[in-house]
RNA sequence: CGGGGUGUAGCGUAGCCCGGUAUCGCGCCUGCUUUGGGAGCAGGAGGUCGUCAGUUCGAAUCUGGCCACCCCGACCA
């Protein structure tokens, strides 16, 4: 039926590519690797941020903003960080532009900057530089602040939502007296980010925490939350960080204990991004288009009417827009799309690539009859119920539509999740199936190295709550207390 | 950033090898008929052929630089 798409089987890559940019959601744009958020995506984004930002401000954080640009030097106070971000951070060197003699516009040599500025790729730097001086007192502690933000990442190999140079995100950054404390937020907001992604996102996440060789650049330790998406790629879906004191000792970010002594704070950090968009779009999505869980959806549910005339649209419209206002007073957002220039057939089409989730059709038929035909995009079933009552029905099938696709994607992770126990079944797995593969590791970064280059998989995470179990590494036979998730990934 | 591919109207394409200002479909505009799964007929508009330079009397076509996208690697949320 797709007239639209490569089907996932045919070109899982090319079927998320294509899907992106008919369904509305972004494009690219004329500068590499970046790309145009479309209202239609951005609506989707909004939601996201909405209800983050409650989540945020819930467990006692506030926001702020902090600037795009970071002085060069501030990077190279954190030695690990400059390390990771080094290469690929995008440098203003200059201020201004002036014409040239053939009409065009080139950089003004004279207006070289005395400082190169840094586009921020995450802000540690330059927040730790403010909390210096916001910061004296045990009583100032902790200092809870969220920023919603860009930032620019020169990557090689972009693709929309999942990759691009520029991306949105949020990042929040906090200041404790303890590294007890600090560890308890770390903690808690890997949990909040895990509550959305799968309250919200209906997507089920394994929260972990990255062995030292994925750990954030400048972290102690470093928590995720990782998804699995249907083509059996993992994806990280967000991640908190405990920072220990690395940039309180390098900014110099000291507090008078209760006691009297100074002492260096402890810090975290914690982000997710449009990334999600990409999760949101590769876990539930099929080859008819985008499928999108109520709570996310921009608009939960479309309306269609069937008409002849203009006599018949207007009895019509006077049943489908008094469902409108009554959807609208449960707080359900909802479009009657009473367009006289397309055909019901292509709106039906054009509303199943774009993932809404419930369409509505109301026709002159179903007004003899006190019908109305709903349609439910998940499982593409249609039934004709009632007019009366119609919102009632509406509310619990949203609902019902948002567990049945967390509960989908539930059942596929945990039948794409499998128990490797020698090297050779582990590659097996990984070929044949793909999905997690659970194994036993030594824990040295040398194995984890030698079967990313052997099989291109990366330890996802170290589950938290594992349970302890004696084994063998399947790549160097050393003992091992537990197993760790390997996956291919994003 | 290395290897391979692609770029022609809003979208998908033919033409390119063998130079002579561009084909078809969808979409768009107007009108009429239609409307329960991507409507039909008639008429119409829309292109400096990614971009810049070179070869030539003449370039979508040949040559080179650049830009963007896709695939495969190295790097990463």
């Amino acid at each position: 039926m797709s007239k639209e798409l490569v089907t996932r089987a045919e070109d899982y890559s090319k079927w998320y590519n294509e899907l992106v940019v008919k369904a509305d959601l972004a494009d690219h744009s004329a500068v590499r690797g970046c790309m145009v958020i479309k209202p239609y995506g951005y609506g989707i984004w909004e939601n996201m941020q909405k209800h983050l930002d409650k989540m945020f401000k819930d467990t006692g954080h506030v926001n702020a903003y902090f600037p795009l640009l970071i002085p060069k030097s501030f990077f190279s106070k954190e030695a690990s960080h400059v390390e990771g971000f080094a290469k690929e951070c995008a440098v203003v060197t200059h201020y201004r532009l002036k014409n040239d003699e053939k009409g065009g516009i080139i950089v003004d040599e004279d207006a070289k900057l005395e400082e190169e500025l840094i586009i921020r790729p995450t802000s540690e730097t330059i927040i730790w530089n403010t909390y210096k001086s916001w910061i004296q007192s045990y009583r100032d502690l902790p200092l809870l602040v969220n920023q919603w933000a860009n930032v620019v990442r020169w990557e090689m190999r972009t693709r929309l939502f999942l990759r691009t140079a520029e991306f949105l995100w949020q990042e929040g950054h906090t200041a404790h007296a303890t590294a007890k404390e600090a560890v308890e937020e770390t903690e808690k907001m890997l949990e909040v980010y895990a509550n959305f992604t799968e309250e919200f996102l209906a997507i089920p996440v394994i929260r972990g925490v990255k062995t030292a060789n994925e750990r954030f650049a400048g972290a102690l330790e470093t928590y995720c939350i990782e998804a699995l998406m249907q083509d059996g790629k993992a994806l990280q879906c967000g991640t908190s960080h405990f920072l220990g004191q690395n940039f309180a000792k390098a900014f110099d970010v000291k507090f008078a204990t209760k006691e009297g002594p100074l002492e260096y704070v402890w810090a975290t950090s914690w982000g997710v991004s449009t990334r999600l968009m990409g999760a949101l779009i590769m876990a539930h999505s099929d080859d008819n288009g985008l499928v999108l869980p109520p709570k996310i959806a921009s608009t939960q549910v479309v309306i269609v009417p069937i008409y002849k005339g203009e006599e018949g649209l207007k009895k019509v419209s006077e049943v489908a827009l008094d469902l409108v206002s009554k959807l609208k007073a449960k707080d359900i957002s909802v479009k009657y799309d009473d367009r006289d220039n397309q055909r019901p057939g292509w709106k039906f089409a054009k509303y199943e690539l774009k993932g809404i989730p419930v369409r509505v059709t109301l026709g002159e038929r179903d007004l003899a009859n006190g019908t109305i035909e709903v349609a439910r995009r998940d499982n593409l079933s249609k039934e004709t119920i009632s007019v009366n009552g119609a919102d009632n029905y509406i509310e619990i099938l949203l609902n019902d539509i948002q567990n049945n696709l967390f509960n989908k994607a539930l059942r596929r992770t945990s039948e794409s999740t499998h128990v490797a126990d020698s090297y050779d079944e582990f590659k097996k797995i990984l070929s044949e199936k793909g999905g997690f593969v659970s194994a036993h590791w030594d824990g040295t970064t040398e194995t984890e190295e030698k079967i990313k280059e052997e099989t291109k998989a990366t330890i996802r995470c170290i589950p938290l709550n594992n349970k302890s179990e004696e084994g063998k590494c399947i790549y160097s036979g050393k003992p091992s207390k537990q197993r760790v998730l390997f996956a291919l990934a994003y």
